[in-house]
DNA sequence: CATACATGTAAGAAAATATCACATCATTTA
DNA sequence: TAAATGATGTGATATTTTCTTACATGTATG
C-alpha cells in the first residue's frame, strides 16, 4: 500500500480545512509548529499546506494536552519515537547489507572453484 | 469501506491544490463546473472546495476531452449513467419496500385471527 | 468566412492566511 | 504573594488566493 502512504503524506490542505477537520484554532495550529511538535509545507505563497498525516499528529497532539501532558513532554515523547524509528531503520538496513556481502562472497567463491555449492536449495546439485 | 467513501467525498481540498493534482487551469475547473460536468461544494466565504471524488471527475473529464469528446457528449454520458443508478436503486429498493409490506400484512393478519401462524405457508387458510 | 467551443487573460473585490505584538488566565516557582 | 511561564486569544496590517465578469484567441466546422 505505497499509494496510499503517499495519498497520506500528500501537503493538500489549507489551514482552514485543517482547523475544520481537528477542531483547533489557527493559533493553536501555529503554535503547534512554532514548538517543532508539527512541520506542514510552504506553497509558492508561504501558506501552509497539510497533509492527512500532519492532521492526524496536530490530533495527537490535542489528545495529549487534553491528558495533561505539556507540549515539553510532547516534545520528549516524539523525539523517543524518532529515535525508535531511526533504530528500526538501522536494523532493517543491516542484515540486508550483509546479505549483500555474503552473496558476493558466495559468488566469488564459485568463480575461484569453478563449480558450485551443493548445499542449499538455492541452485541444482548436478 | 463506508469510512473510506465517506473521506473521499469530504470537501477539503481549494482550487489551488485541485490545479495541481489535476493538471487543470482555474478556468478549465470552472469552465466544467459552468457546463454542469463537476459540482465542487463552496465554503461560508463562497469558495469552491473539492472532495478526492471531484478530483476524480476533473480528471475523467480531462481524457474524455483528451479522447475528442465535446463537453456536451460528456454531458451525455453522465447523464445516461446518472439515469442508470437510479436504476439501480430503484431496483435495489424495490425488494425492500415489498418485503416491508408482506410483513405488514402479515402482522395484520396475526392481530385479525388473534393467534401465530405454525409456519410453512405465512397465513393459516381457515 | 462566420460560428461555436474550449481556454487565456485582465481587472477589481472579497476572503483566507501570514507575521507580529500585546493581552489573558491558569499554574509554577521564587 | 509576586513574578515567571505556558497555552491561547485578539487585533493590526500585509500578502496571497480565489471570486466574478468581461473580453480575447485559436481551432475546427458548417
Amino acid at each position: 500500500m505505497k499509494e496510499k502512504e503517499l495519498r497520506r503524506s500528500l501537503a493538500v490542505l489549507p489551514i482552514g480545512t485543517v482547523m475544520k477537520l481537528a477542531n483547533l484554532t489557527a493559533r493553536q495550529i501555529r503554535y503547534y509548529e512554532e514548538q517543532g511538535l508539527s512541520h506542514p509545507e510552504r506553497n509558492a505563497g508561504n501558506r501552509r499546506m497539510f497533509s492527512l498525516n500532519d492532521v492526524d499528529r496536530l490530533l495527537e497532539i490535542k489528545d495529549y494536552l487534553a491528558d495533561g501532558i505539556n507540549i515539553a513532554g510532547i516534545k520528549e515523547i516524539y523525539a523517543q519515537q524518532q529515535q525508535k524509528a531511526e533504530q528500526q531503520a538501522a536494523d532493517l538496513a543491516r542484515p540486508l547489507t550483509d546479505n549483500d556481502v555474503r552473496q558476493i562472497l558466495h559468488d566469488e567463491f564459485l568463480n575461484i572453484g569453478g563449480f558450485k555449492s551443493k548445499h542449499g536449495p538455492e541452485f541444482p546439485t548436478h
